[in-house]
DNA sequence: GCCTCCATGTAATTGGTTACATGATTCT
DNA sequence: AGAATCATGTAACCAATTACATGGAGGC
């Protein structure tokens, strides 16, 4: 019963501070499901593995039948460990670049308005991460890694937007 | 028997050129993995199931038992009506970019270890990326589609490295 | 009373990875 | 003769998505 990268996403979350399943899915969908999507239906079953292994604890129970967890010492010794003695995979995994791939199979008109669409979606979340930056005070050591994680997502959707408005230029040159 | 984004993916493929199996493996391994990773076990059932849906067929076979595939009229079609008329999934994943979330679970030295190493990886990959974009003839509009899709790896990676050396920055920043 | 959000779970299916298995051809 | 590469497939397992299923609590 091996613990997967979803597990040790679950216990980073839990050695910052005890959840139940609800706030984790939660946590899930505002943040790390921009890197790691994951459904509650599979959330609600790694917590159980991860509470037979020892390395969670239900530390209390709330209204409506919830359940708080917490990251026990091996379970916050498991998670250093993953992060400290295993190297990540190096796979990324995006639709929308594939597609890239194919845009030939369009007309142009069709890629561009493609490239446009991909390109607004990239503007819109920078918005929302750039939004976020903001009010993180920068002069508290405590939130410096939240910082430079939503620093990443800035640079990415800033890449990517900035790449999409290039290749609609580029699509128009060989037009005319 | 619904097909999904590989199968699309090997369409778009064998609507360029036929090919082989291996050489679709190839092809994946080589340039496609970098959005959409694939191994062999798994195109090679998908293929069948193309070629059961009819949209592509055998079109040869040669050496070592070898078969060529190209797309026919109907699966030429369905790529491009996937490209026209369906929504790409918005999700990403990438383990990689998920540890940065609980980079604050290490002392400041390890992180700064991890971070320079993922910065060197994303270097690594802009070199080659570059080089493949310098031997593009950059006039021909045949291969423009093909330039666009190489300049979206080289900004990612050019964007990823930077905010690699901002970040160990950073916390050198907050260590002194 | 109804709607929304909170809250947890299971079941069925599909997608993806790792391991197993085999054999031909080419290069050294 | 042995190693590397070409070439295709299957089986077992694990991960992930979609659909099913239920119920409490609070607001309107």
């Amino acid at each position: 019963m091996a613990i997967g990268t979803l597990g040790h996403a679950l216990l980073g979350l839990l050695a910052q501070r005890e959840c139940t399943g609800y706030e984790l899915t939660r946590t899930f969908d505002e943040s790390l499901a921009h890197v790691w999507p994951t459904k509650h239906s599979q959330i609600y079953p790694e917590l159980a593995k991860l509470q037979a292994a020892g390395l969670i604890r239900q530390s209390g129970s709330g209204a409506r039948g919830s359940k708080t967890y917490a990251a026990t010492a091996e379970g916050l010794e498991e998670v250093r460990r993953w992060m400290r003695d295993t190297i990540p995979s190096e796979s990324v995994r995006t639709e929308r670049m594939l597609r890239v791939f194919f845009l030939w199979l369009l007309p142009p008109n069709e890629a561009s308005t493609y490239l446009r669409e991909i390109g607004g979606r990239h503007r819109e979340r920078l918005a929302r991460y750039e939004a976020i930056a903001a009010i993180i005070p920068s002069d508290d050591p405590e939130d410096r890694m939240g910082r430079i994680a939503i620093e990443a997502g800035i640079r990415y959707e800033s890449a990517m937007a900035d790449w999409a408005s290039w290749a609609v230029e580029e699509i128009a040159k060989s037009a005319s």
